[in-house]
DNA sequence: AACGTTATCAACCGCATGTAT
DNA sequence: AATACATGCGGTTGATAACGT
């Protein structure tokens, strides 16, 4: 015999809308969103009065209303980090994301089965692009080839829970290897638009329950220790989760970051709109790099010791 | 114009993980 | 420890736009 409420909830999930998005309902979520931020996702669906589970509303806003993201073809730039990325870290969409401002997994995934994987093929005759094509554990050939270490060495140090940066360091790594490039973008989100007004005038603590400020912006691409050996791999902590040890060291995490919203310097225990400014930056915010503490990554070391790589033309 | 094929992308699904009880 | 629930991820599907015949 089931429970009443387990029936209930089944006739709730049986009433709740899929498919494409209505815009009522996008307009719905949107002005919920920018109001109210977020608690949990099934009452965000609840309160905004959408007939939609959380997790539709979750996925729509981050991968369609979100206020930061870039709308739009990839650059020629983006399209070279997605491969470079790619050769690397396989089909993690998500730590691909992270290193490209204003898109999202999604999208990066659906350009990717949709026109890179084709077009490597097609250049499948051109040496240096064939590497990259279709599956990862082919790909990661590209950086084992121009690097003095092969991808075991690469997946080792990104394992070693203990010192991810001094792993790095420890392999003597060339002054101008970055094994994670970010795309540098300073013309992603128009602070002049009304969508970013309308941004700004969000609660902070809403930026980071919904995950706007970290995560898209700057992961300077280390790994995150607690996440290895599982089934997800490993991610790259955003350099916002990596600069701040909470009210402990003031740092200018924005300007590290070509950051979208600049803000210019804070001290962490100032505060923005009644809310942290740890809670602006997004710490423990995202699953990526939450933990990490100050001493565990050299900031200024790591952005002195990384630049480009060698066959990505920023 | 009608039809078939291909490309694109929004959204869903199932699973893994984390957290609260 | 067991369970329920929320979240996040990657794979896949389905709708439809674009293109070719």
């Amino acid at each position: 015999m089931r429970k009443p409420d387990l029936m209930a909830n089944k006739d709730i999930k049986s009433k709740l809308r899929k498919g494409l998005w209505s815009p009522d309902e996008d307009e719905k979520l949107i002005r919920y969103m920018l109001t109210n931020g977020q608690g949990c996702w099934s009452d965000i669906a609840r309160n905004a009065g959408l007939q939609r589970c959380g997790k539709s509303c979750r996925l729509r806003w981050i991968n369609y209303l979100r206020p930061d993201l870039k709308r739009g073809a990839f650059s020629p730039q983006e399209e070279d980090l997605i491969i470079h990325l790619h050769s690397i870290l396989g089909n993690r969409w998500s730590q691909i994301a992270a290193r490209l401002p204003g898109r999202t997994d999604n999208e990066i995934k659906n350009f990717w089965n949709s026109t890179l994987k084709k077009r490597l093929k097609t250049n499948a005759s051109t040496p240096s692009l064939n590497n990259s094509i279709d599956s990862s554990s082919e790909s990661k050939d590209v950086l084992c080839g121009i690097m003095p270490f092969n991808e075991h060495d690469i997946m080792t140090m990104c394992m070693d829970s203990s010192s991810s940066l001094s792993s790095m360091h420890a392999m003597a790594l060339p002054d101008q290897f970055d094994p994670f490039p970010m795309l540098v973008n300073n013309n992603q989100c128009d602070m002049t638009s009304d969508a970013s007004a309308d941004f700004l005038n969000m609660p902070a603590s809403c930026m980071t329950q919904i995950g706007i400020v970290e995560g898209q912006q700057g992961n300077y691409g280390m790994l995150e220790p607690n996440k290895m050996g599982l089934g997800r791999g490993f991610s790259l902590p955003s350099l916002e989760s990596r600069s701040i040890e909470s009210n402990s060291v003031p740092i200018d995490v924005i300007s590290h970051n070509n950051h979208h919203f600049n803000y210019g310097s804070f001290n962490s225990t100032d505060k923005i709109q009644g809310s942290k400014v740890e809670d602006l930056i997004g710490i423990g915010n995202h699953g990526q790099g939450e933990n990490l503490k100050m001493g565990e990554w050299d900031l200024e070391n790591l952005m002195h010791d990384v630049t480009s790589f060698p066959f990505l033309d920023f």
